[in-house]
DNA sequence: AGAATAGGTGACCAGATGGTCACATGTCAA
DNA sequence: TTGACATGTGACCATCTGGTCACCTATTCT
């Protein structure tokens, strides 16, 4: 509601940046020319996603030497999983993932 | 990963369109109109926003007579969710949630 | 049937966004 | 201290996006 969050649904908009994320997830503390040896695309441009996902706190950063390490921070998506998901009906969602997950693995990819 | 959620995400990006899910998530199974009277946008900017809602998969629909239904789908949001959040440090996060919430019962508004 | 109501389409415009580049700063190691 | 490396800045351009409007279709009520 206090749309400081805006940045983070920006943030997440851009599918370089997920991607980033995602790296991050799977290897926290890389550099910036490490993420960007791996997305095809030049360094100007993953700095400035860099700089988005670190303004909105999906990333936060720690100076060594002439490196910048980069961590993956995973409170601001659980404050979107609060934000739209009740409590009291977590449990109903959880059971229709699996249950999606269950029916795709017969049927995989029907549209609509 | 299957960025099909490309979709979700773009959907996300926009302060009307979370201000839309808000409503639905306070009462769901709105109609275009009731939700058009409470957002100081015209009926077609609404309209385009439930669209891409719809599109996403994070609204679905249903027509009664004239009147098409609004209902708030909490699915792709807990994907989101657990994209980001490892099972095994979910439990760190939330603790870390709990005394964010607790400095700022105290300090009310600091930043970063 | 005819009026009122709920929803839908296509075109249009101003402003935001993603990506690149030339150039600049800071740090390490020989 | 010089060269190589890691990161940073400002300007620039093509494209996407949010919002509005004139106009259209479908359903309900009298």
């Amino acid at each position: 509601m206090s749309d400081d969050d805006d940045l983070v649904f920006k943030a997440l908009a851009d599918p370089t940046r997920r991607a980033l994320l995602d790296r991050l997830f799977a290897r926290d503390g890389q550099t910036l020319t490490e993420l960007e040896s791996e997305l095809a695309m030049t360094r100007f441009g993953v700095m400035k996603h860099l700089r988005l996902l670190e303004e909105a706190g999906l990333v936060v950063t720690r100076r060594q030497g002439r490196e910048k390490l980069h961590f993956l921070n995973p409170v601001p998506i659980r404050l979107i999983h609060d934000r739209w998901i009740d409590k009291y009906t977590e449990h109903h969602t959880t059971t229709l993932l699996d249950l999606k997950a269950e029916l795709e693995r017969d049927d995989p990819k029907e549209k609509r």
